[in-house]
DNA sequence: CACTGGAAGAATGTGCACATTCTCTGGAAT
DNA sequence: ATTCCAGAGAATGTGCACATTCTTCCAGTG
């Protein structure tokens, strides 16, 4: 009997960890807003795989709070509350705090260096005005001193943690100021550099206050967005024919 | 109406939940020996359900990390190292210290009455030797700790990560001391009492590196345990006929 | 005109069959 | 005797078909 077609053609053009990482990236990054629906049949078509294959991953997102599953509903992109959100950034700044006491006793050279190198960067970002990477060199520094802790356990929940407050960014931070001012971050090198630990927890339960307050209290449109444009750079290897937008 | 008798007679014997519980509960008390191989057929028997259903808890177990899966070669207890063990403790400490400094500022009688009669608790487990429940309040009075910061994201990192030490103490942990002394959890609760932030930070750092110490080196035997004997507790609802273990 | 009931269509959930990969055993060659 | 290889058996991965549930829309009634 003829094969069905044959998908030996060549291995998974899409794996699952492409995929996961794609929709979890959509997600944060803001391609999606929050209420989008990800309808199962959809996904599949667009990523050129099984139904089965979007099934695992959504599953997998959902538990890992990167989107919202709902039984016998499906996947929605989560439109978190203001009170979620505060929630969120308060555990960020407590944890931050705890980081930052066992930082100080094993601070050295290269760390402080790296720190410094990286507040030249997010400097050089906001000198000419490029908010994408202000944003992500924003993130980067707080995981840089959780990294400088050097236990993997923790580098990951705060990485956890920070991806989660990304997605809600997007939804309730206006467009036009950055995150994090980079002068809150050189305070705080400042302070970490001068092994004065009760000043560098200040000063970054400080630099977390700013950033809540600077959320907005509406908490925008849930309009939908297109799945098929959220997800055209990656990746139709299949070639699919045109097909009308609805 | 006709209610739905569809549920009424084919009553899910078991629910996902439910299958998801019996499993996280039996790796976390040490039903299950690091290293047992957890093979979705013989968990499908078990329990009495299909082998997808199976397949999608050890899945999502697995996205929780509270089980090993290997690509092609299921799914095991996992049989942590003694570096990994220490880094999950050492999370654990650094994030307390930050916890307990959210905590300080916003203590108030409610919340010490609820400590100390966690403290009576514990007492009294260990007056009468009951092990096993003193395992079990030693848990909770951390968690006792972030629940009374009164964030739920704080909460449920902490509740994760301690489920998580709680695998490890079977492995490595001597079974002849308790995990932790009861003398310590009050003497934290005292500092808290004072109001000392710095007092009730190192007395948990202490507190921590005690139980870290308390450590076997060696992991232990690593063998494999019968998962039908681990599981006879939950779930027959089979109205299969004896089977022979091979 | 508003509201309820229900049927049709669509989306999600589940079991099954088959494909793929791995493990284990037995035998032959060095 | 040890090592390597091949084949059988078992376990995991995947697509498909069907069952169940939900949503939507429309007809009928008060």
């Amino acid at each position: 009997m003829p094969t069905r077609q044959s998908r030996a053609t060549k291995a998974d053009p899409q794996t699952d960890a492409a995929i996961h990482a794609a929709i979890a990236r959509a997600v944060m990054d803001g391609s999606l807003r929050a209420g989008t629906k990800l309808a199962e049949h959809r996904l599949a078509e667009i990523f050129g795989v099984s139904r089965e294959r979007i099934r695992k991953v959504l599953h997998r997102l959902g538990a890992e709070r990167r989107i919202e599953i709902i039984p016998n509903r499906g996947a929605r992109v989560p439109q978190p509350t203001l009170t979620e959100i505060r929630e969120i950034y308060e555990a960020h700044r407590v944890l931050e705090a705890g980081v930052l006491m066992a930082l100080v006793p094993r601070l050295d050279e290269a760390i402080l260096a790296r720190l410094d190198a990286h507040l030249a960067e997010e400097r050089a970002a906001a000198e000419r005005g490029d908010r994408s990477a202000s944003v992500r060199l924003s993130g980067a520094f707080h995981l840089l001193l959780v990294d400088a802790v050097g236990n993997a356990e923790l580098s990951r929940i705060l990485r956890d943690l920070l991806s989660r407050s990304s997605v809600m960014v997007s939804v309730y931070e206006p467009a036009s100021q950055s995150i994090c001012a980079v002068d809150e971050h050189g305070v705080i090198v400042d302070a970490l550099r001068a092994r004065d630990v009760a000043h560098a927890v200040a000063l970054s339960a400080h630099h977390f206050q700013h950033v809540e307050q600077r959320l907005r209290l509406d908490p925008g449109p849930a309009a939908a967005t297109d799945l098929e444009a959220a997800f055209r750079p990656y990746a139709p290897p299949k070639p699919t024919r045109a097909r009308r937008a609805r």
